[in-house]
RNA sequence: UCUCGGGUCGUCUAAUGGCAGGACAGCGGCCUUUGGAGCCGUUAGUGGAGGUUCGAAUCCUCCCCUGAGAACCA
């Protein structure tokens, strides 16, 4: 078993450590993570995924999956069920406690009932632009509504009828008599109930009043018996709405909201609505695209479930905002996979190369091991003969002074197998290099005793067993860290060109056509590639999940 | 402009009146049959001005910067 790292702590933490003291909750730590069904998650759930379970799993508590389906113009079953699919791989499980705040909608009505009974909510007749026009400004104080003083008897039976279909959308409101003065606008006597005669996606046409997030979370949160309710900063200004419903109802053991900053990463975009916008318009080839920072697309990158919840741990958990930097979540990413994805040879961009000392028919079996970082993933044979491939960047006519590869006259040692020396670079009628005419040394065998070193060693295929296989190289999908700072711009501009390269002639060693879509490999000093699932028995398609670090290219850079 | 939040190395995050620490990135070195990994070392920070205190990132005052809030969205 690998060692585990405690999850660091955090203000939510040390909130809930206090609240165990002082007996708060009766001991009780109980957190639900609740997203919208409207949009597949993305790294930043997972970081409130991690959050929420978490906290369950080190408190000895429990954690809910929630779907908060309160809007049924914008949900669909599609994407409840990629949102239990994307918690389950990432490790987290709600046993039997995956609950639909539709599930409350009968109990959500009854409190309604009870608000308007108690005089502390009223059917509004006026439209939407009359409620708008009503509500002030941020420093002007807002106007009651005409209808704010109806009976309570006229109230119950508007209510009563709005729910029986009586009435069309948008022409009644039930909102909660607060204040409309406060300098809170949410304070403002806001809606809680609208008629929208819209088919919901789990109770179909039962309904045609339906309640707004400020009133539906907190009395969800209670009938589940939630201790913590941890959001997003956004809903900050929410909290006195959240406290104001389970006050005006009288309800005990209160939930307690608690907000922190949501993931921002550089060079990505984290709003549903942007990434709907890439999918629709072709940006991108679907929610699981390689570029996307959805779970699925992470999924399908070739990201593991470890290196996401060592990220979410490594990130921590605070109040500012913060623009996190996405080199954090490759290292994590990196950390894992060097660890535990078995080692290949593949040359993405071949160079033919010829040994000629090497015996014309002679195929030998080298040795290779299979991971260096643990040797009980074992060891595996690889063919060497006498043509072979080579990456063409291991190759340079005219070397850069520190470039340790193969170039005119220059040794290399070929990983797992021989060094040889380049004689001869064979060129077409254009200048092209088409191939490289080398010579071994048979002394220097891998494994043996002799003592020679070189200052290079790269990778290379043997011609007559490599197969053929298809890469798609990936790179960031923006060019600037944060593509939605400049609200003049649109985020789209800032679309990378070059964030997908398809190469289609690469060159693996045979053992990789066993590989099953989502296998994980090294290609060794280039980088992490796992096996598409659209990939088939006739073409193997390996998304690049993330390069090696690579120190050359800040040597050849200077 | 009003209300509520938030400002600590380049980035993320600790320090809860008592040595400003960690991670990533960077830089330097060691090692290496992956220019990978690993190991060692190192650079770098409390937004500003006052005040309280033996002592302030932490408490107080003012200023500056920054985020959120005027859907019948969540």
């Amino acid at each position: 078993m690998e060692e585990k790292t405690a999850t660091p702590s955090n203000f939510i933490r040390d909130i809930i450590d206090e609240d165990l003291r002082t007996n708060k909750h009766n001991q009780k730590v109980h957190t639900r993570f609740p997203p919208e069904p409207n949009g597949y998650l993305h790294i930043g759930h997972a970081k409130s995924i991690c959050l929420n379970f978490g906290i369950a799993r080190d408190y000895n508590g429990l954690c809910n999956l929630r779907f908060d389906d309160t809007n049924p113009e914008k949900e669909e079953v599609e994407y409840v069920e990629s949102i239990e699919e994307d918690v389950r791989w990432l490790g987290f499980d709600w046993d039997n406690r995956m609950f639909y705040a539709s599930d409350y909608f009968q109990q959500l009505y009854d409190f309604a009932v009870k608000l308007i009974k108690d005089g502390k909510a009223y059917i509004d007749s006026s439209t939407a632009d009359e409620l708008k026009e009503h509500r002030g400004t941020i420093t002007e104080s807002g106007k009651e509504s005409p209808y704010r003083n109806r009976s309570v008897e006229e109230n119950l039976e508007l209510f009563l009828a709005m729910k029986d279909g009586k009435f069309e959308d948008g022409t009644h409101t039930l909102r909660a008599k607060i204040d409309m003065s406060s300098p809170n606008m949410l304070l403002r006597d806001p809606v809680i109930y609208r008629i929208k005669k819209a088919d919901h996606h789990r109770t179909g046409d039962k309904w045609c009043i339906y309640p707004m997030y400020d009133y539906a979370h907190p009395l969800s949160d209670w009938i589940e018996g939630i201790t913590h309710s941890i959001c997003t900063l956004e809903f900050e200004v929410h909290r006195p709405l959240y406290d104001w419903f389970l006050e005006a109802l009288n309800l005990e053991n209160r939930p307690q909201q608690i907000e922190f900053a949501r993931l921002n990463l550089s060079y990505t975009i984290m709003s549903k609505r942007k990434l709907l916008e890439l999918v629709q318009e072709g940006y991108v080839s679907g929610w699981d695209d390689p570029r996307m920072p959805t779970i699925s697309g992470l999924r399908r990158r070739g990201y593991t479930p470890e290196s996401i919840r060592n990220f979410a741990d490594r990130i921590g958990v605070a109040k500012r905002d913060a623009l996190t930097d996405v080199v954090l979540l490759e290292y994590s990413l990196r950390e894992d996979l060097n660890k535990h994805a078995p080692r290949t040879m593949a040359v993405l961009n071949p160079l033919k190369v010829i040994i000629t000392n090497y015996p014309n028919d002679k195929t030998e079996e080298m040795e290779a091991v299979n991971n260096p970082e643990d040797i009980s993933m074992g060891k595996r044979k690889l063919s060497f003969s006498k043509e072979i491939y080579i990456e063409q960047d291991d190759f340079q006519e005219v070397p850069h002074k520190k470039f340790h590869r193969l170039s005119p006259g220059n040794e290399v040692r070929l990983k797992y197998a021989y060094i040889i020396k380049c004689e001869n670079v064979i060129k077409d009628e254009k200048g092209n290099i088409t191939e490289l005419h080398c010579t071994y040394d048979p002394e220097t065998r891998s494994g043996g005793s002799s003592m020679k070193k070189v200052k290079g060693t790269i990778h290379w295929v043997s011609a007559k067993q490599a197969i053929k296989a298809e890469a798609r190289l990936y790179d960031r999908l923006f060019t600037v860290e944060d593509p939605s700072a400049d609200p003049e711009k649109d985020f789209k501009e800032f679309i990378n060109p070059d964030s997908l390269k398809i190469i289609t002639d690469c060159l693996i060693e045979p053992e990789l056509a066993m590989a099953k879509p989502g296998d994980k490999f090294q290609f060794e000093r280039l980088g992490y590639f796992c096996v598409d699932p659209l990939s088939t028995e006739k073409l193997l398609v390996f998304n690049r999940t993330v390069t090696l670090r690579d120190s050359w290219a800040k040597i050849e850079k200077k």
